[in-house]
DNA sequence: TTGGAAAGTCAACAAGGCTGACGTATTGTC
DNA sequence: GACAATACGTCAGCCTTGTTGACTTTCCAA
């Protein structure tokens, strides 16, 4: 099995490392990524929320009684950034900061009524457009999707990605 | 082949449409993407740019030549904001405008000596992490990943992403 | 030739990042 | 009991990058 330089099996199996397949990965990523933003961005802006605020809700609602400073390592922004979405929200009565039971200093954060109303809204939207792209990709791709994304994080943020239950 | 709801096959096959699949790999999206923008966004910062200047600079060399509008439908963005960014990388002699030979209202849009260097500088270092998560994932993977993300953009954005040299 | 459309530029504003400084309540430690 | 550390909130001010509105230059078609 010679392995010289004009080998088409050689270039072949590599042929998913040349520049020209990564930069596809690139481009891919990005218009990918305006797709999964677009239809949350829309319900968000007749409501006259943003992104951030999308962002919040969501991971309140992953896990709910979250504190500030945990919400604050997910996202990684600064508290002052975070404030000004969860002090809107909280205004808004979508959001509800309680006094920690053990240690008063901690807010815990939980999604009201209306707040959970939100994230169903939104998240049925971003659940739709991902159920169109895995269905039409298939399971087979679906585990590539998540195995390339995987890898495609920072290893100190990984984490919070597999935090949840695992296996799921 | 009963197909009950207690049916393991059924269930296998279809576990990758559940509510919680599908937040798993909206939550991958958020932070793979974060992962995707991290090494060129450290770059940028210490030249005093951001991710708009990095889009900009990316498709112009993946299109030399191309007219503001163009550039516009790709991104996404207004003219004005467009035109913020490329007016200062005009200036700090990155991005060359040369009026349209045919058509004196377009202006053509080329990377400078500078600008080819710094877009090599940033592709380098986010093909670096492409190239990783590929290698890491595996080929197939690949094949998967690119599959879910094409079935995810928006269809009459698609074809920014398939117009060049397909098949690559 | 003139009026509309198209390409691009300038001005001003808003969202949402950031840093820095500071205040307050609470906890834990010496 | 004093004191440092922690968790959170807030004010001020900056930057990037999105927006709309008003404008000029250029082209083209009636």
């Amino acid at each position: 099995m010679a392995d010289g330089p004009g080998n088409p099996a050689t270039s072949e199996s590599l042929l998913f490392l040349t520049d020209e397949q990564l930069r596809k990965g690139i481009e891919a990523m990005f218009f990918a990524y305006r797709g999964f933003t677009a239809d949350p961005d829309r319900i968000l802006e007749e409501l006259g929320y943003g992104r951030a605020h999308h962002r919040a809700v969501h991971f309140i609602h992953r896990s709910p009684g979250t504190t500030v400073n945990n919400l604050l390592s997910i996202l990684g922004v600064t508290k002052q950034s975070l404030n000004r979405v969860l002090r809107t929200l909280i205004e808004d009565g979508l959001v509800e900061s309680r006094v920690g039971r053990q240690d008063r200093r901690e807010r815990h954060l939980h999604l009201t009524e209306a707040g959970t109303q939100l994230e169903r809204r939104l998240s049925d939207a971003q659940r739709d457009r991902m159920r169109h792209a895995f269905r039409q990709a298939g399971p087979e791709a679906v585990i590539g999707f998540r195995a390339v994304l995987e890898a495609m994080m920072d290893p100190e943020l990984r984490h919070h990605y597999t935090a949840l239950k695992e296996g799921n």
